[in-house]
DNA sequence: AAAGGGTTCAACCGCGTGGGC
DNA sequence: TGCCCACGCGGTTGAACCCTT
């Protein structure tokens, strides 16, 4: 036995939207507002799963949509929130106004991932693809393991700063690669975004962070475009942000959660 | 000009999750 | 506590478009 079907199939339309359909959605959606999907299309007049509305309605639709091309700024900015989420589409559009989680998706896997192999970084990995992959560091399921060995190869100093911070109730930031080092043609490492995640269970300023990581970016709420970028801090920065999160302890929990 | 291969991206599919009962 | 339902997510598909020969 199977999943029931989200909705009757052999009443819906499949396919391209028409022009008409859309106009139906869109003015449905002004007068009645989003959500209730599965009840929307027989409301709205339109043949089509609720399912289907959503993602036309999200993808496409959405008046806050950007769409045009992607800006080397965006580019750059994807690849490393990439290197940090991985696949987490919607967690990366989050931190990209104005820019879906289908299309950021559709980008890396036409654009970006060619980029990257373009300059001998594998896109999944985020080394460079002739380096020994037992190095992977930047999945989640790694940190944990990462952190250890990071710990090791530094002689303690971070494991240090690392208990210095938890004491602090901070998180950690500790960054010292010039952001022009990457992919400019010299032997080349993934974006070292050393934000080192951590599982923890929640520091009192933890729940704030992650408040913070529910919401998108908006650069112009005290973010400087280094610390948006994930950039090292420049000499006139003020931020306590880095990528939308306060400067704590990274709860990866914080980061799924929407 | 036409054929064929490659690329792009909108849309679909199935699963996981969380909330309500 | 367990079930059901709706929603959201990530992977995949396929039609349309583009480029090369």
């Amino acid at each position: 036995m199977g999943r029931s079907p989200c909705c009757e199939k052999a009443h819906t339309n499949k396919g391209a939207w028409t022009k008409e359909e859309d106009d139906r959605l869109v003015a449905y959606i002004k007068a009645h507002g989003e959500g209730c999907w599965r009840s929307l299309p027989k409301a709205a007049g339109l043949l089509r799963c609720g399912k289907s509305c959503r993602l036309r309605w999200i993808n496409y639709l959405r008046p806050d949509l950007k769409r045009g091309n992607f800006t080397e700024e965006e580019d750059e900015l994807i690849i490393k929130l990439h290197s940090l989420l991985g696949n987490k589409w919607s967690l990366i559009a989050g931190r990209l106004p104005g820019r879906t989680d289908n299309e950021i998706k559709n980008y890396w896997n036409t654009h970006i991932r060619r980029k990257l192999l373009s300059r001998g970084i594998d896109p999944v990995t985020h080394r460079p693809i002739n380096e020994h992959t037992s190095n992977i560091t930047i999945s989640f399921e790694a940190a944990a393991a990462a952190a250890n060995r990071d710990r090791e190869e530094n002689k303690g100093a971070i494991f240090r700063l690392e208990e210095h911070n938890k004491a602090a109730a901070i998180g950690r930031h500790h960054q010292n690669h010039p952001a022009g080092d990457w992919g400019q043609g010299k032997p080349l490492k993934c974006p070292d975004l050393n934000l080192d995640l951590c599982i923890s269970p929640p520091a009192p300023c933890q729940e704030e962070a992650a408040m913070v990581m529910m919401k998108p970016v908006k650069r112009e709420a005290g973010l400087c475009f280094s610390c948006s970028l994930g950039l090292p801090k420049s000499a006139d920065c003020k931020c306590s942000n880095f990528l939308g999160l306060r400067t704590a302890m990274l709860d990866f929990r914080s980061l799924e959660m929407k």
